[in-house]
DNA sequence: CTGAAAGCGCTTACAG
DNA sequence: CTGAAAGCGCTTACAG
């Protein structure tokens, strides 16, 4: 086990004061230049390392960026912190990451976690089960930016960066009812989350203007986890009056419910065309290839990060106060694509 | 902005010494439990929250755990991410997440800032191009435990947790030879990255077993790439005797090449039977379904969290230093299985 | 351009 | 069971 080298080492063994050599590491522009790399020469020899503890208990500030979000295992979510990685390490911050396993007690949990850690920042993604901010009011108060990205609250005067959800639901539908359907269903997770509420939003704002009959029976809430799909086929496949379009607010359930679908006979998209949401790669590999809605994950993470980084290093002040909504695109493909 | 809070202001409010509140605040046994309750009550009221840079400065611990990692946004590597995380906060510990995006002078880069913010541990996958262990040296001197998982580097002395590479890439060239195989590619990555090469050397060892030749031009390295399914369907498709079977190292590449091929007209599995590697979800969505070897991405993570932890808190010093080969499963599926 | 000194907020060996 | 005191390794206002 080697001795931990401090700046008192390094300044013993170059007889000069710690002050200096303090000045001189964090390159500070008074400290005459052959002292400095004098100093940089004797660090490097000696193998010295910053204590982060002892300059942050002095600075009050940690360079790390805490994220929390629902589920890190997603490829939408995977996408979104590898961007986010990239930006903030550039920029010399670190992450400290966790997931809420979409448990509002775990994201409260997490966020005490990280505000105890004292995180300089906090990048946040909301559980489906969160109804407020009250665990977020300690960064509040702090002066600590707190930017909701992609999952958000329906709460004013927090800065959020999304898509406009409503907007997407409504082209895909929109698009459904082009290609000739009439009697359509939409699958999707708890209406209380904010991005599915408001794509559901879309969605009969799109009927209503076509004057397509909303059928209660065709909404499937809550059902977007992989085990479901059995049912959800079986559902359809008893139904008097069957779907001929189904809306699905995630691409993983509606490429599983499009093959299993198949298996049961079911042409897509003769009988029913089908459309998910987030253009995960798994709809390209699917036949036919599922139409969808482009949310730019890697993107929305590099903007997450940039926002708050720049937030954080006094410019742009005003932009995390704003809410910022990223583009999206509707990606037509065969699961939807009627000829004629 | 509000004052922080620290155990003087706890002490002056109950006038006791700080020394006393630091101890029931960190429920030491020699604190009588009403003074203690008194302690924990005003600290609640007055809002304390410990400082872990004074802490960690003192103690010369972070409890925080260091993760390199090639690249975050696969669906295996989220997968293992998603179970490191579950089992590390569950004790108590903190995630500092990095990606390397297949860079070893990213890896290095990383490691340096990962041992200056003085991790209490680090688990590792190198990148495809790392060649050797020289810069985690400073982790080995001072007695930080690493932990390489998935792609390790074949060097002794180092606690690894993978699966048996070589094993998996014969069983699955094996099973491709059962079905009556006898012409058989092999897409693989860089064959310098130890899981590339091991699963290269099982499908070796199944093909000399089985006297069935080893064609050099049906070895595809480098080739993983998503960009390069059109000129690998080129390539194959102009070759005068076509491979028969093919055995992909990863199920992404797998899955694309499927569906490009039959875009193609070739028959899978009749003119070419398929095969991948990992067993992402994708593997069920496409037709046929993609045969391919099970490693299980959660249970390798979870595993890598608890031994790095229980060596870190003192129990099971032995484990981290062999190395734990977890069990891997033949998938068998519709993209391989000849009828008849 | 350089130094002496105080202080960030905690923990803990020592003493009682 | 409780307290006084030192010290972890840095930064920085003040002085020169």
């Amino acid at each position: 086990m080697e001795k931990e080298i401090t700046i008192y080492d390094i300044a013993e063994s170059l007889n000069i004061s710690p002050s200096t050599v303090s000045r001189a590491l964090n390159d500070h522009p008074a400290i005459n230049s052959k002292t400095k790399a004098s100093i940089q020469a004797e660090a490097q020899k000696l193998g010295y390392r910053s204590n982060k503890f002892a300059r942050n208990l002095r600075t009050k500030s940690t360079n790390i960026i805490g994220v929390i979000v629902p589920r890190l295992d997603s490829v939408f979510m995977s996408t979104v912190i590898a961007g986010i990685e990239r930006i903030v390490s550039e920029a010399g911050y670190n992450l400290l990451i966790t997931q809420s396993q979409e448990s509002e007690k775990n994201e409260i949990y997490n966020a005490r976690l990280l505000f105890n850690s004292r995180v300089d920042g906090l990048l946040v993604s909301v559980s489906s089960e969160t109804k407020n901010t009250a665990h977020y009011d300690a960064f509040f108060r702090k002066n600590i930016p707190v930017l909701f990205f992609d999952r958000v609250l329906p709460v004013d005067n927090i800065p959020k960066l999304t898509i406009d959800n409503v907007q997407a639901g409504y082209k895909i539908t929109r698009h459904l009812i082009d290609q000739g359907c009439k009697n359509i269903m939409h699958i999707t997770g708890d209406l209380n989350c904010q991005v599915y509420k408001e794509r559901f939003e879309g969605f009969q704002k799109a009927l209503t203007e076509s004057n397509v009959a909303f059928q209660e029976e065709l909404l499937l809430e809550n059902s977007i986890s992989p085990d479901e799909v059995v049912n959800t086929v079986e559902f359809i496949i008893q139904l008097d009056k069957k779907p001929d379009g189904i809306f699905v607010s995630n691409d993983n359930f509606a490429v599983n419910l499009l093959v299993s679908l198949k298996a049961k006979g079911i042409k897509i998209p003769q009988d029913i065309a089908i459309a998910g949401f987030n253009n995960d790669p798994v709809c390209q590999v699917v036949e036919p290839k599922l139409t969808t809605i482009h949310y730019p994950g890697e993107e929305l993470g590099e903007m997450a990060a940039k926002s708050l980084i720049s937030h954080l290093s006094g410019q742009m002040e005003i932009s995390l106060t704003q809410s910022i909504v990223l583009a999206h695109k509707l990606m037509e493909r065969g699961s939807s694509i009627r000829k004629g």
